[in-house]
DNA sequence: TTCACTTTTTGACATAGGTCAAAAGAAAGC
DNA sequence: GCTTTCTTTTGACCTATGTCAAAAAGTGAA
């Protein structure tokens, strides 16, 4: 899943994101709570591995985590950024149940809570209001990935950089920078550059 | 709303669709298409303005349509392809309701089926049926859209011709130039240049 | 068939951004 | 505090692809 880090407070309780999404009644939030299992994961760790089929979505509660895969040069391109109070998941191994193109990695310490695919097609069989969730979640994701499209589809590179500090203020300082770079489609060099040039300006 | 266009046969018609993604009952999917309008649209003709609210989602019968905006320069960036057998819209204003990116526009005269946003969200709250329908279809489309930012983002320009014949092999003849090369992000005259070194071999 | 118009191809040239290699700076372990 | 390792910056050079302009090919109407 693809989804956006930008307003991202440092914690966000997955019951409050649910309730603000979906009237949930208490009951219903609590049985589906029950589904999904808390934990905690140490920065550095990988949750998916290219070529895996992925059975589990997780919510980001705190922390930060990262999608990326390996060109045929052997070089990571990061894919996406995923901040708390967001859905993350390698979508297209998770939804069409295909080996990942992606590993997923916490890049910052992270409490995630983590759902299998059966457990969540059961929540969708069982509460019509889980349809509309997630339908919601994932044409939010749609738009970002749309957006991000028309970023990378036509701009120079120092545009991409301007549209990554518009849209993600917070992360653009908090990861290396070759994860941002690659994100964006052209080279740390690159990167290095057009900080550069704009910090003496 | 994103989506393919390469499975695409000349003639698609909306209940088999519907039918093949949900099994509705038939008295669910007749009230269902009582919501929708069939109409009949020439050629060249655009439906939707740049920076309208759109509230309108098609769904394509026959034919063939595109989204795509005006850069900085005045030029026409193709943002997407719909093909038979496909939804339509401008996805930010239709699900947003703001102000509309694109332009959406008939490239080969077409049967379609509209239907406005207040119907559709009727249609979501009497049919939860309905909202897995939505859901099913926005996920198709992210991953159709995820596809295609990989293949923008790191490849050649030559790869991602390759990519747009094996993913799209029946459009890549049937339009301008033009809107390919600037769909795959390039110019006109080097796509014109990948196509006589490919035929060249 | 011819004329007007659109789309595609070709050529010459310019440049953004890639590649490779090394230096400088930061962070982590002992 | 020193050493090792990782990350960022800098420099020199190269290439894919963009730009601009004109020719060629294709299409449709009269």
């Amino acid at each position: 899943m693809y989804n956006d880090f930008s307003t991202s407070k440092l914690f966000m309780n997955i019951s409050d994101f649910l309730k603000a999404l979906v009237p949930f009644t208490n009951d219903e939030l609590n049985d589906i709570l029950k589904h999904f299992k808390k934990e905690t994961v140490p920065k550095n760790q990988i949750l998916v591995h290219q070529g895996e089929v992925s059975k589990t979505l997780y919510f980001i509660e705190s922390g930060l985590g990262r999608s990326y895969y390996l060109n045929q040069a052997g070089k990571e391109i990061t894919q996406w950024f995923f901040g708390s109070g967001k859905f993350m998941a390698s979508a297209d191994s998770f939804f069409q149940q295909c080996p990942s193109l992606y590993y997923i990695e916490i890049l910052e310490d992270a409490v995630i809570y983590s759902i299998t695919k059966e457990k969540l097609d059961e929540l969708f069989d069982t509460y019509p209001k889980m349809e509309k969730l997630g339908r919601l979640v994932t044409t939010e994701m749609l738009t970002k990935v749309v957006n991000k499209l028309n970023a990378i589809q036509f701009q120079t590179a120092k545009e991409r950089y301007e549209y990554m500090l518009a849209e993600f203020p917070d992360i653009a300082y908090q990861v290396p920078l070759g994860h941002i770079a690659s994100y964006l489609g052209m080279t740390q060099e690159t990167l290095s550059r057009i900080r550069k040039s704009n910090s003496s300006k």
